[in-house]
DNA sequence: AGATGTCTACTAATTTTTTAGTAGACGATT
DNA sequence: AATCGTCTACTAAAAAATTAGTAGACATCT
């Protein structure tokens, strides 16, 4: 028994639906104004398609708004570890057949990992082995 | 120089196109009737819809076709060995913050991790700080 | 040669995603 | 209280993705 809470959220976010929950991950609570401001430059949205996105983003179950004073107040329901793990599992399913070693495998024998990059995993990995 | 060969494939694929380039790598060489054969049964589409997509696939530059015989033969132009960096990177980039290494540590904390996968891991691990 | 079947090209309809406007609510300001 | 500004709800329209039909080309079979 005692199952680990697994958010239920089937589909990974789109591009923008992503770039929003960046900047909503980074905010923490948050309204839509933050938002707007937070988005990086490339990506500049019009305030009410920021409110549109956001409300769809509640629907979806990634977020929940509270009408506190003046403006709603969303908070993420789905954290930035969990969709870590959703979207890792999304790409292990999806384009590395299920195997998890070769996507390790893959990220290791792309160039641009430094040595230390390398070094710090093979720490981690060492502790997740003792532990 | 001798600049390593890049695809210059700018977005992710979407879902249905990657069903299809799943097929396709598995396939190698085909044809559309190939490909639509191959297709998951969760996600059946008619002759012309696979026709259509991989045309789309074709002017993306993710495939190329011949005509050869009968029908159009289809070969990926970008391997699947290429995507799985492409779609890598761009999992590092927009979800994990441009850090491969906390990309290895959710993955690695990610509990349906089998204990020989781990192991497996490492040997990959160490044989790329020994290599 | 005419019928048959399969394949491509072109077109199109539907659905989903992305973007944003408009109207009205409501508090703050004078 | 009238005005102003900001916020939400509702609506909508444009763009992209998904699915598929129709017509015509062309080989093959009889």
């Amino acid at each position: 028994m005692a199952q680990k809470k697994r958010t239920k959220l089937e589909k990974v976010f789109t591009e923008v639906e992503l770039q929003l929950m960046n900047a909503i991950w980074d905010l923490g609570e948050c309204t839509v104004k933050d938002v707007q401001e937070a988005l990086p430059k490339d990506r500049e949205l019009a305030y009410t398609s920021v409110a549109t996105m956001m409300k769809i983003l509640e629907q979806k179950g990634a977020l929940k708004s509270e009408k506190k004073d003046r403006a709603h107040t969303y908070n993420p329901l789905v954290t930035r570890a969990e969709y870590e793990r959703i979207s890792l599992e999304h790409l292990k399913t999806n384009v590395f057949g299920g195997d998890p070693t070769s996507m390790v495998m893959r990220l290791l024998d792309n160039s641009d990992l430094s040595q230390k990059e390398i070094e710090t995993i093979r720490s981690l990995l060492n502790e997740r082995l003792r532990g």
